[in-house]
DNA sequence: GGCGGCGCTTGATCCCGATCAAGGAAAGCC
DNA sequence: GGCTTTCCTTGATCGGGATCAAGCGCCGCC
C-alpha cells in the first residue's frame, strides 16, 4: 500500500482495464463513468475523501474513474489486499457494508433516471452533493462544485443546456446563489419541495 | 432456515420494512422495485432462481420485491445468518461477490436510463433477460415474460405505450414472434444492432 | 494588449416519447 | 351466456427537453 498523486483530469483507471489495484481517497473529487462507443456517457457517481474505488470483485473495472480535482488515495495491490482480508475477517465485512451502501445508492439514483422530471433531477443532485459535502465538511450553504455542467448533465441523463437553464432559473429565483466554482444554497426548502417527498 | 411460498403479486418485503430476512429464489420471477409517494415506479431489477435478496446491510428495505409468478424461496434469519458467517468466512466474501456484481449491473442500467433511447432500451432488456434465462434454462429462442408491460416499462424508464408500440413494429418486421406468455427470438443479430455495441 | 480556446448561457426550433383517448382480446365470475 | 376487469394495442395530439445556433466571459498565452 501507498500513497499516489493524480492531476486533474488524469485517469486512476479505465473501463475495460484489469482490476488490479484498490484505492481510497484522501482528498480531491473523482468522476466514474461508462462510455458508449459513440460517445455517450453516463457518470454513476462521483467520489470523495474517504470513499473507496474498484471494492468489486469483477476481473475488469467496469467503469472509468478519473480526477476532476488533484487527487490524493491509497492504493492497494488487488491480491495483497485479499491476503490481508483473510487475516481481518471483519474488514470483509466492512467492504461488503459499503458495497451493499453503494448498490442502495445506485437504485435510487436509477429513479432519478427513469422516472424524475428534468428540475428534479437537478434538485436531487444539489440536495445529495450538499449531504455528502457536509459529512465530510461539516454545515455550509456553500458548495464547491468541482465537476462541470457537461458531467452533472452526463450524471443526470440530460444535455447541458437543460442544466444550465435550470441553475440560471434558480439563480434567479433567489433559491440558489452563483459563487466562483460553486453555488450557495439559499432556500433548501424549495428544492426539496421540488422533489416533493 | 426455512422454505416459503409466494403467490403472484404478493409481498415479498417492502420499502422501510425493518431488514430482517434475507432470502435465495428457488422458482419463479421477482419484481424489485422503488416507489415515489405519487405513484411514479422505477423497477430496478428482476430476481430469478438462485438469485439472493436482501444480502444488503443496510437497516430497511430500499426497494419493494413483490412475486410475479408462484415463488418459492429459502428464508433466513438476518441475525443467525450473521452468526453462520462468523463460522464461514467465504461466505462472506461469496456475499460480496454477489452485491458486487449486481453493483456492477446496476450502474450498467444507468447507462440504459440516462443516455439510450426508447427502441434501445427495448432491445437491451429483451438480450439482458434472454442472456439470464439461457444461464438457467439453457438455450432457447422463446423468452417468457412473466412480467407485465407496465412492469417493462417502469423497469427501462418508458411508457406503457412506447414498449407495446416498439413490440409490435418488431413483430410487424419478423424480428421477434408473439407467443403465449412471451416472444421468441427471431432475429437477435437485428436486437443487437439496435444497441451498436 | 490582443487573441484563442473553453466552458457556460441564452434563444429558437424541432422531435421523440408522453399523454390523451378509444377500442380489442382474454380471463374470471356470476 | 353475458358481464366486468385487466392488460394490451393503436391512433391522434402535445410538450418537455433535445438540438441547433449564437454569443458571452474568463483565463492563459504570446
Amino acid at each position: 500500500m501507498h500513497h499516489v498523486n493524480f492531476q486533474p483530469k488524469s485517469t486512476l483507471f479505465e473501463q475495460g482495464d484489469e482490476a488490479g489495484s484498490l484505492y481510497t481517497l484522501t482528498s480531491g473529487t473523482v468522476r466514474l463513468h461508462y462510455d458508449l462507443p459513440d460517445g455517450r456517457r453516463q457518470i454513476v457517481g462521483f467520489a470523495m475523501p474517504g470513499d473507496f474505488l474498484g471494492l468489486s470483485l469483477e476481473p475488469r473495472f467496469g467503469i472509468t474513474a478519473d480526477a476532476l480535482t488533484p487527487v490524493t488515495a491509497c492504493r492497494f495491490d488487488r491480491h495483497r489486499f485479499m491476503n490481508l482480508i483473510d487475516k481481518h475477517p471483519n474488514l470483509m465485512r466492512k467492504m461488503h457494508e459499503v458495497a451493499s451502501h453503494e448498490l442502495a445508492i445506485a437504485q435510487e439514483h436509477m429513479v432519478v433516471l427513469g422516472r424524475r422530471r428534468a428540475e428534479e433531477r437537478v434538485a436531487s443532485f444539489l440536495l445529495k452533493w450538499w449531504q455528502r459535502l457536509k459529512r465530510v465538511q461539516g454545515n455550509t450553504p456553500t458548495l464547491p462544485l468541482p465537476m462541470g455542467r457537461q458531467d452533472i448533465a452526463d450524471h443526470l441523463g440530460l444535455t447541458i443546456e437543460t442544466v444550465s437553464r435550470t441553475l440560471a432559473r434558480w439563480m434567479r429565483e433567489r433559491i440558489i446563489l452563483d459563487v466562483p466554482d460553486g453555488v450557495r444554497i439559499l432556500d433548501a426548502a424549495k428544492l426539496e419541495d421540488v422533489l416533493g417527498n
